[in-house]
DNA sequence: CAACCAATAGAACGAGCGTTCTAAAACTCC
DNA sequence: GGAGTTTTAGAACGCTCGTTCTATTGGTTG
């Protein structure tokens, strides 16, 4: 990645602003005139030093035809539902709808699901009834991982942290008040592991 | 606001998509193309029809000069850290950073902020340290509301829900297991309304 | 069937806009 | 101070693209 100067750290600025203000990006006079700039090929100049240094793309003879590729959101399939009282619920299912995130939340990344959690069987976990969990699917944990877990001989599911102990596997939850679950390896299944928990109060 | 035809629904939906995928509106010939009508006029028709519905809005004369009004993403500033070792925090203070929202997190509205939980102070509230809450600033609140308050006598930030009571105000933890304080109504002064929590695991 | 509105067609005008070329000024580094 | 790089200037070419005008078809209603 190349070298970029302040004037060029500033028009990205500007564009990144007149993005979230207008939804389109700007032509290269509008830059001219709110960076004030003399000339549109200095505009030009410059994006080719933003486009080289990978902080914008260029679609070549479109207007406006500039795109940010740290566009700050994307979308994740929302897949369903889990809860105590849902037993074994292995959220294989179709995607119904999809949860728009930013990456000011989640960075991006491949195999994220978003669930909503019913009941309150997850408290322990500082999950309440209501609260959307974003998950990435991954059937291993290492420690000190947030895992969706069934467990299987309960035949229940929970949201803890997980650790791997000598002969047996420790489920600490997120309350530090609240005491771990120990048990068999071979009794745990990896559904996911959580990376985000979103709650909106009301 | 006006009828909507099928056909113009589904303009509506591929101008989304095209705009998440390309980060700029089509023109109306590549609507033309992704939607297989036979002239640029018809797409024009259509866009007058959801500009008339207010389901877009456009600005005469400018290639991609489409806006999409329901866009899914807005900043809040971030003000700064809450917690129960700091004293007195009236958060009042200068924004420091942003946080990008989606509206699936939390409708746009005025007055929101974002503060960063520093500390275990809250765990009964559910909220942890590290969390992110969104609060929308004021200073009175509705039963029910979940507030950030400050025990004068105290002198010190917590976040409950806020039940007023003959004589007295009960603040109610999150954890349904925990007990409520109880205290005066002189004793509070409300900072805002927590709208969201967010937490990010690792 | 007449009247009316929604939808479809096609073409052309003209401003908008990215691109390119040439040249000069400003700045940096031995 | 000279060579080389970065930044600035100006203008012109030509495709892009929104707009507009006119005309036709289909569907619905009374």
């Amino acid at each position: 990645m190349k070298h970029i100067s302040p004037k060029q750290q500033a028009m990205l600025a500007f564009i990144e602003e007149f993005v979230t203000e207008h939804g389109y990006p700007p032509t290269y006079e509008e830059i001219r005139v709110g960076m004030k700039l003399s000339t549109k090929s200095l505009v030009d100049y410059h994006l080719t030093a933003l486009e080289e240094a990978g902080k914008i793309q260029r679609d070549p003879a479109t207007p406006r035809g500039l795109r940010l590729p740290n566009a700050n959101t994307y979308s994740v399939p929302f897949i369903g539902v889990i809860g105590a009282s849902l037993p074994t619920t292995t959220f294989t299912d179709v995607a119904a709808e999809a949860l728009t995130l930013t990456r000011d939340i989640v960075p991006e990344q491949d195999g994220l699901f978003a669930l909503k959690v019913r009941g309150t069987s997850m408290i322990d976990a500082m999950v309440n009834d209501g609260d959307v969990v974003v998950m990435k699917r991954q059937s291993i944990a290492k420690d000190g991982d947030m895992v969706a877990a069934r467990l299987i001989d309960r035949d229940e599911m929970t949201l803890k942290y997980f650790y791997r102990e000598p002969g047996r596997v420790r489920l600490q939850p997120a309350n530090p008040r609240l005491g771990p679950i120990y048990t068999h390896p071979a009794n745990i299944e990896i559904q996911g592991r959580v990376v985000a928990v979103i709650r909106q109060v009301h």
